[in-house]
DNA sequence: TGCCAGGCCCTCTTTAGGGCCTT
C-alpha cells in the first residue's frame, strides 16, 4: 500500500459555501501500516464558532483568537502532505474544506481523496453504524483521544483505514491494494464491487 | 421572494423521500 496522508478538519459548521471556516486541521502520514509523521494546528480565520460547535469540539473562540492565521496553517499542512493521496472519514466533507481553504491561498489540490466512510460501507456492511466512533468500537481499535479534535480523529481514521485495507486483502486474497483501486471501489455500486476487485486481482 | 450542505444509499423508487455522516 502506497503512503497516504489522513486528514481531519474541525470547522465552524458544515458548509464552506455558506461561509463556514476551518478552526483546526490535523494530518498524519501513514506509511507501511504505521504513522510516521503528524501535523496538527488550530487556525484563526476570523470566523466565529457557534456555541453548539464550541461544546461539540471543545475548541473555543478564545483558543482560536491566539492561533496562527489560517493562510499560514494551510501552507504548512499543504507542504506537509505534499502529493500523497489524501484520506478522510466522510471525505466529501473534508475535501470541500480542503479545497476551499487551499483556494484562499491560491493553491489547488492535485491528488485523489479516499473516503474511509464509503469504504467501510462496502467492507463492513454489517457494522451497526458507519460513523467514526462506532467503527472504532466495531473494529476494536484504540481510541486515540477526544473525539472531534483533529489529531485524535485523524489518527483513528488512519487506524480504521489501515484495518479496512487489511480486511480487503484478506476477504479477496489481494496481494497489493492501490489508491486507484480504493477510489474505484468507494464509488462502485455494490453489484459491481466484485468485478472491480477481480480485475485488480487479475492485474 | 424565500430558501439555505450535500453526497451517498436504501426503498413502500426511478414522475421521490428520507436517513446517514461530516462540524
Amino acid at each position: 500500500m502506497q503512503t497516504v496522508a489522513v486528514i481531519d478538519f474541525e470547522t465552524t459548521g458544515l458548509s464552506p459555501g455558506q461561509g463556514d471556516r476551518a478552526t483546526e486541521i490535523a494530518a498524519v502520514i501513514l506509511k507501511d501500516g504505521a504513522i510516521v509523521g503528524r501535523y496538527q494546528s488550530l487556525m484563526n480565520s476570523g470566523a466565529r464558532i457557534p456555541p453548539f460547535i464550541e461544546s461539540l469540539t471543545g475548541i473555543s473562540n478564545d483558543m482560536i483568537r491566539t492561533a496562527p492565521p489560517a493562510a499560514v496553517v494551510m501552507q504548512e499542512v499543504s507542504d506537509f502532505v505534499g502529493d500523497y493521496p489524501l484520506v478522510a472519514h466522510n471525505a466529501s466533507f473534508d475535501s470541500k474544506f480542503w479545497d476551499a481553504e487551499l483556494g484562499r491561498i491560491d493553491r489547488k489540490r492535485q491528488q485523489a481523496f479516499v473516503c474511509s466512510l464509503l469504504l467501510s460501507r462496502r467492507i463492513f456492511p454489517f457494522a451497526p453504524s458507519h460513523k467514526l466512533s462506532a467503527l472504532i468500537e466495531y473494529a476494536n481499535l484504540p481510541v486515540a483521544g477526544r473525539y472531534h479534535r483533529a489529531l485524535a480523529d485523524a489518527e483513528m481514521a488512519a487506524s480504521l483505514f489501515q484495518r479496512l485495507t487489511h480486511e480487503l486483502r484478506e476477504q479477496h486474497q489481494l496481494n497489493n491494494i492501490s489508491v486507484d483501486l480504493l477510489c474505484r471501489i468507494q464509488h462502485a455500486p455494490k453489484s459491481q464491487l466484485t468485478k472491480h476487485i477481480a480485475h485488480a486481482r487479475a492485474g
